[in-house]
DNA sequence: GTAATCACG
DNA sequence: ACGTACGTGATTACT
């Protein structure tokens, strides 16, 4: 039989300072360590298969010993609160996982482990002792190993202590680590030791005499400097005291029988209902758990009340489409391809959905067309893809006043994913039916019984519907409004648009751009091989570690997790050193070039020989855009053969791609938000801002600014917004950290207002518990609030990032709003194409160029009104490259 | 599925 | 004492 006891604490610990993740519920408890433990509990469980499970925790207020390692912080303060509110949630969770506890007051965890294994090893079982504290390991015999746990990184390693890797690594006996603690003491756990005598001393007279009653039997003969021998001689005493301190104890009053913690199988409703409240789905999907019982009533609010009626005539949809259009608003969910539609129309009290399936209603075509105008005041979950279709079918995208994905995402943008199953368990702590049930293309097949998708699809419908009424108050407590209803809801038209125009590319250019890489790819590689020696797998960091670092013995800079960096950064520093470094770098350029972008992007051309992209509008926690399949954000530009790509975007045949490009966006809202009065002249004057800031940082007139001193200047410009430290400035523009901190100094000293603003929003944020922009988007930072150095700092820097990045977005969706308002309204025939964070493309014929230039530039300048001029470039061109 | 790398603003 | 710039997405290698 074998027992795996485990040290509750010193796990927990672990979890806590390891995983740096900042995990909590919506409703704010911390869930980082619990989360921690479950893993390490489930990963060691997976490995050892033992046949016996118990857990040990300390009942006193946490030890001065078990804190030692974990910094000052928690030195001074004990146990942080945000880990000392997981304590018991995580015992409620053990308990319902039937895993046996063991707490003694006055005892500690080490002397319980000592005492169970001690018991079981009596009983003919074998113990497992794991724990991330090097004391235990003087428990160590034939039948109790140690399985020392340690987090990187919120990696989990574990290493097996059995008496033979003891021995290896030590060089005597396990038990004989008591002697050595009562030799050099251990100041993290009060034990005094032999004054004078450290590690160094301890490990060599342990080598001659694994025991201190055999050392000091011995003294005479010891090989060791005599002022050793006479403080030994002298700490006698101490000696016999620290190995009393340092023996654990195994004989702890406890009623401990190992049979009782003999595994058994978890309580799994519990063990739901906790995971439910901790807000672990994927744990829960893992384990298999669902819900029983009182969950199941709750998931009935969202369909029992309901009626529901399948609409088949023309008369009926008449009639409730007369219904819709004098209700408030209805809440309604589309299958893909618009194959039909759930409209849930009764309000509260009298839950009522009305069903429209394109095989089932003769006049579909009818019933869109009115569902589809502005007179109905739609609320729906994700529109844009929606609208895509809309388009497509010639159909309107007015009178949608809601939607529930951007809702959730303006009132939490760090979430990542907003699927309507997982809004019901963070909003109502239900569970609701798979989507894939009314969603899978034979849910509605014509003999298909439809109980089951109805019943689904009726049920994710209604939870739009209470999503709705939450969200509605909660935006308008927290003064989110402007940037839902003024912002990202009439934004998802115009980029359901965009989607739908698509980008021109020149395939056969492409192509042709290919075949000239594929050319330089051949040739790099071979000179590589020849270089190397051998033929490898360039692009494995791996072997190319190996060649470079083992192979051509060149110096590692830096190293990652998994073993030598091969980043551009590091191959820089080694190209002096040989030349196959400069290859290594062309051929990582060319194979770049080739696969993400000739081929990735030649995969995705649509018939129409465009390329449409698709806007994330729910994403990035600063309220930019992103773009996916393909990412047509960070199309190459920065090196000459990478902005060859970009003459593969072309305009068609008569007409031309109109460019334009805020100026500087983001410092120019560094020095509106700050308010700095210098930076603000700067932008009024209409001084190059980098040139200015070199001028003020090197203490030069502005025309004596070297180019050198200008890309300084620029760094830290860039930095600032950033919230840079001097070491990665220093990094960047290479240059001593001193050096680095001295531009940082003159930087916030001439620009006095931009470090008052600087404290100030970090102050806010940790007051508030968010940061907002100036249209009031919010992101959401308890990492201000954190007890871990690393993630308070992150919260920092990003509290000071996000008001100026998540500003610039908002200024530039509501740009685009007035654009394709005002193209539309000027009867142009020009259209936007794209979005690149502070750029937009708009697609025109020739005769419209001027035009649409003027009309962009304005657009743009005009969005907002700061306390500095907002500046916009248009230039017109028949490909990307040409207008921008 | 995660890590490393590199493309963009 | 800590680790070291904000926000993204795609590809490749590897566990």
């Amino acid at each position: 039989m074998k027992l795996m006891a485990i040290d509750g604490n010193s796990i927990v610990n672990r979890a806590f300072y390891g995983v740096s993740q900042n995990l909590s519920t919506r409703d704010g408890l911390p869930t980082n360590a619990i989360f921690g433990f479950l893993n390490i509990l489930f990963k060691l469980l997976d490995e050892e298969k033992p046949e016996a499970l118990a857990v040990t925790f300390d009942l006193k207020a946490p030890t001065f010993r078990h804190q030692a390692y974990e910094g000052y912080k928690a030195q001074r303060k004990g146990m942080p609160d945000e880990l000392a509110a997981q304590m018991p949630v995580l015992k409620q969770v053990l308990d319902a996982m039937n895993i046996r506890r063991y707490e003694l007051e006055g005892w500690e965890a080490d002397d319980l482990l000592g005492t169970m294994s001690a018991v079981a090893e009596a009983d003919g079982w074998d113990t497992v002792v794991v724990t991330g504290d090097k004391d235990s390991l003087q428990l160590i015999d034939e039948h109790v190993t140690v399985k020392l746990v340690s987090t990187r990184m919120g990696q989990t390693t574990t290493k097996d202590m059995t008496p033979e890797a003891f021995r290896a690594q030590y060089g005597f006996d396990p038990i004989h680590m008591i002697d050595l603690k009562a030799l050099m003491g251990d100041t993290s756990d009060n034990i005094p030791g032999v004054k004078g005598i450290g590690e160094k001393t301890a490990m060599a007279l342990m080598a001659q005499y694994p025991s201190i009653d055999e050392l000091y039997a011995h003294l005479d003969g010891l090989d060791a400097k005599p002022a050793v021998l006479k403080k030994l001689e002298e700490g006698r005493e101490a000696a016999r005291m620290s190995y009393d301190l340092a023996t654990i104890r195994r004989n702890a009053p406890m009623d401990f029988r190992p049979e009782d913690t003999l595994r058994r199988p978890f309580n799994d409703s519990a063990l739901y209902d906790l995971l439910l409240r901790l807000e672990f789905a994927k744990l829960i999907d893992k384990l298999g758990l669902s819900g029983h019982g009182a969950v199941e009533q709750k998931e009935d609010a969202f369909t029992g009340t309901c009626e529901s009626e399948i609409v088949e005539t023309r008369g009926r949809v008449d009639e409730l489409l007369r219904a819709f259009r004098s209700r408030d608003h209805i809440s309604f969910l589309a299958l893909p391809e618009l194959k039909g539609v759930c409209v849930e129309w009764g309000g509260e009290r009298e839950g009522r959905a009305a069903v429209f399936l394109e095989d089932k209603l003769a006049d579909y075509n009818g019933f869109l067309q009115g569902f589809f105008s502005p007179a109905v005041k739609k609320v729906t979950h994700d529109c844009k893809p929606l609208m895509g279709r809309l388009l497509e079918e010639g159909l309107g995208l007015e009178g949608f006043v809601f939607d529930t994905a951007i809702g959730a995402y303006l009132l939490s943008p760090t979430d990542g994913s907003y699927e309507l199953d997982k809004l019901a368990v963070s909003y109502f702590n239900v569970e609701v039916p798979k989507a894939k049930l009314y969603q899978a293309p034979d849910a509605f097949a014509p003999m298909a019984d439809l109980s089951q998708p109805l019943g689904a699809w009726m049920s994710h419908t209604a939870l739009v519907e209470a999503l709705y009424a939450e969200q509605r108050q909660k935006l308008a407590e927290l003064d989110l409004e402007r940037a839902c209803y003024e912002i990202d809801l009439p934004l998802c038209a115009v980029l359901a648009r965009m989607e739908r125009a698509g980008f021109l590319v020149d395939g056969k250019a492409l192509a042709r751009f290919g075949e000239m890489l594929k050319g330089g790819i051949d040739q790099e590689e071979q000179i590589i091989y020849t270089l190397a020696g051998e033929r490898f797998n360039i692009l494995s960091p791996k072997q190319l570690g190996h060649i470079l670092f083992e192979k051509l013995g060149l110096p590692p800079v830096k190293k990652t997790k998994t073993g030598y960096s091969t980043s551009a950064e590091v191959l820089e520093k080694l190209a002096p050193h040989h030349e196959i470094v400069a290859h290594i770098l062309e051929y990582r350029q060319l194979t770049k070039l080739n696969s993400t972008y000739v081929e990735g992007l030649g995969k995705v051309i649509a018939p129409d020989g465009r390329i449409h992209t698709c806007f994330q509008n729910t994403v990035t926690a600063t309220g930019r855009l992103s773009s996916t399949e393909p990412n047509l954000q960070n199309i190459p530009v920065r090196t000459p053969l990478g902005a060859e790509m970009r003459t593969m975007f072309v305009a068609p045949a008569g007409c031309v791609l109109v460019d334009a490009d805020y100026s500087q966006i983001e410092l120019r809202l560094l020095a509106h938000i700050s308010g700095d009065q210098a930076l603000i002249a700067a932008f009024r004057e209409g001084a190059d801002i980098h040139t200015a800031t070199a001028a003020q940082v090197f203490g030069v007139a502005q025309d004596q600014v070297t180019p050198d001193m200008r890309r300084a200047a620029k760094a830290v410009n860039f930095g600032i917004v950033y919230g840079i430290s001097p070491f990665s400035l220093s990094q960047d523009i290479h240059v001593t950290v001193a050096q680095a901190k001295e531009y940082m100094d003159k930087y916030f000293a001439h620009y006095a207002g931009v470090r008052a603003y600087m404290d100030r929003v970090v102050e806010q944020g940790r007051a508030d518990g968010y940061v907002s922009t100036l249209y009031g988007r919010r992101r959401w930072l308890p990492e201000l609030k954190s007890s871990n150095f690393n993630t308070r700092a992150f919260g920092e820097r990003v509290a000071l990032n996000m008001p100026i990045q998540g500003s610039a977005a908002d200024i530039i969706k509501l740009a685009m709003l007035r654009v394709d308002e005002a193209l539309r309204q000027a009867g142009l025939a020009a259209r936007l194409v794209l979005q690149v964070h502070d750029e937009l493309i708009v697609e025109c014929p020739e005769e419209e160029a001027e035009q649409v230039k003027e009309l962009l530039r304005r657009e743009m300048e005009q969005v907002a009104d700061l306390a500095v001029p907002l500046i916009a470039d248009a230039k017109a061109g028949r490909t990307w490259a040409q207008a921008h």
